[in-house]
DNA sequence: CAGTAATTTTT
DNA sequence: AAAATTACT
């Protein structure tokens, strides 16, 4: 390919894969012999009812300017280019004479339907088109159960998945890129509008550093830190107990099948309950894809219909709200919410938490909180978030105990009983003695002296709250 | 078809 | 220790 002649084109089409190394699709343009030409289309209306939210966007930004800083320093560099991504594809291989056209697939329902019809069309134009794997260990038809069926309970499918360990080999990010001049340059970054009109994501840099350097930085940390204890530590909110890894993961910064062989790496320097614990956290991931693949009607409907006649409650403007900015007057339920507006994140403990609130003691169907977390999170996650809320409100895959309502006291108690995870989101708390910070309604009286401004009460009261929705629970079964 | 296992919980 | 239900083998 370093000959005098030139190689034929091929589009390099970026999507949720913003790295170089691991990156199936632009491993084949270069094996194939073609000069790849990176290309980013922004697109958000094919997202259907789910086009991405803010924090979401503002972390793309981000990543697709590290991906082209890294492109650049290899030679080439990123095209932007505003959508609808069939009519952008068509024209930038009209224009460059590209003959092939490479990506890796996604598994959100509308992405899969418009993949496919791209594919088709292109191919029937004599274009090659190939896709690849490159967000998931396994992919949603190649593990299932002996009845043929997709897997609907995690045990079984994770250790299905365990016998059949196969992934992806990790490839190094190539080194020098050739570039490809002419055809269209496209748009500069910031027309994609990406970017928060108002400044309000401030915060969110300090704690995260988005692109493939970020992602790797991320998981050198998770390696030496927290994974030494992770099995006991991941459940505590205000430690570094957890890999942070979700966002990177969400983005394709790094690929899955990395992080579990750097995991397996440390078989001999880390406990293999650690090591199996942060595994099967991937786990999870992926049987949320494989979930959303196969019952891709679960971002909007009950994975178990049985919940379609269940008696939520009106949803209540100011109530709503007081959930999600963090002021229910439930300390643990506020601190999440809060952490969640101030750094795009909330630890995943904290995430049950908040979400059992929201859909048993409020009593809101779970798609109002999916949809917060849709916005507000730079993780967000078409597949982690259905299932996550579909577990939690008891409408999903598992088995669930109707009786499965989380205690936020209790839960406070063993997961934050110090207080520093509230006192660092709730900054009104601090200044109570930890007992009284996770239920400040116990002494009303100091409460309201060592913490005016807080709620005396919370919206929905803990005891009250657990019956009514026990209740409704009951009711469903009863036909 | 029956037995097993599960489920990040609660009181 | 018990609350309940389902998937999977």
């Amino acid at each position: 390919m370093s000959g005098s002649e030139a190689s034929a084109p091929a589009l390099v089409w970026f999507r949720n894969d913003l790295r170089l190394a691991d990156n199936p699709a632009l491993a084949a343009a270069l094996e194939g012999g073609y000069t790849p030409i990176p290309i980013y289309i922004h697109a958000p209306e094919e997202g259907g009812d789910w086009r991405p939210g803010a924090a979401s966007d503002a972390w793309r930004h981000r990543s697709l300017a590290a991906l082209d800083s890294t492109l650049r320093q290899r030679g080439t560099q990123l095209r932007h280019f505003v959508g609808p991504s069939l009519v952008t594809l068509q024209a930038v291989v009209a224009a460059t004479g590209a003959e092939a056209v490479f990506w890796n697939r996604r598994y959100e329902p509308a992405f899969e339907r418009r993949d496919a019809r791209i594919k088709q069309t292109l191919r029937g134009q004599g274009i090659r088109v190939e896709s690849f794997n490159s967000a998931l260990l396994f992919e949603p038809w190649t593990l299932q159960t002996q009845q043929r069926g997709p897997f609907k309970v995690f045990t079984a499918f994770w250790r299905a998945a365990l016998a059949s360990w196969r992934t992806e080999p990790c490839l190094p990010a190539p080194g020098a890129i050739a570039a490809w001049e002419g055809g269209p340059e496209g748009v500069p970054l910031a027309a994609l509008r990406l970017r928060p009109q108002r400044d309000w994501d401030g915060g969110f840099w300090k704690e995260w550093s988005p692109g493939e350097a970020g992602a790797h930085q991320m998981l050198e940390i998770f390696i030496e830190g927290a994974l030494r204890g992770y099995d006991g530590q991941r459940d505590f909110p205000g430690r570094v107990g957890t890999s942070r890894l979700s966002p990177h993961l969400h983005f394709g910064e790094i690929a899955p099948w990395r992080v579990a062989s750097a995991l397996e790496a440390q078989r001999s320097a880390a406990s293999g309950r650690d090591i199996d614990s942060a595994l099967r956290e991937l786990g999870w991931r992926e049987f949320a894809h494989h979930l959303l693949h196969h019952f891709p009607h679960t971002p909007e409907r009950n994975f178990n219909p049985r919940f379609d006649d269940f008696d939520w409650a009106r949803i209540a403007r100011d109530r709503l709200e007081a959930w999600q900015r963090g002021n229910t007057g439930v300390p643990i339920v506020d601190a999440g919410m809060r952490e969640l507006w101030h750094t795009g994140w909330m630890h995943n403990r904290v995430r049950m938490v908040v979400a059992s609130y929201l859909t048993k003691h409020l009593r809101y169907h779970w798609r109002h909180g999916a949809r917060w977390f849709w916005d507000t999170l730079v993780d967000a996650d078409l597949a982690n978030n259905t299932l996550g809320w579909q577990w939690v409100a008891g409408t999903g895959a598992d088995a669930a105990p109707y009786f499965r309502v989380f205690n936020p006291l209790t839960q406070a108690e063993k997961f934050d009983a110090d207080g520093h995870y509230i006192a660092r989101w709730v900054p009104e708390l601090a200044s109570l003695p930890a007992p009284l910070r996770l239920a400040p309604w116990r002494d009303a009286t100091t409460s309201r002296r060592l913490a005016p401004g807080y709620p005396e009460q919370p919206v929905v009261d803990l005891a009250a709250g657990r019956d009514a929705a026990l209740d409704r629970y009951r009711k469903l079964r009863a036909d």
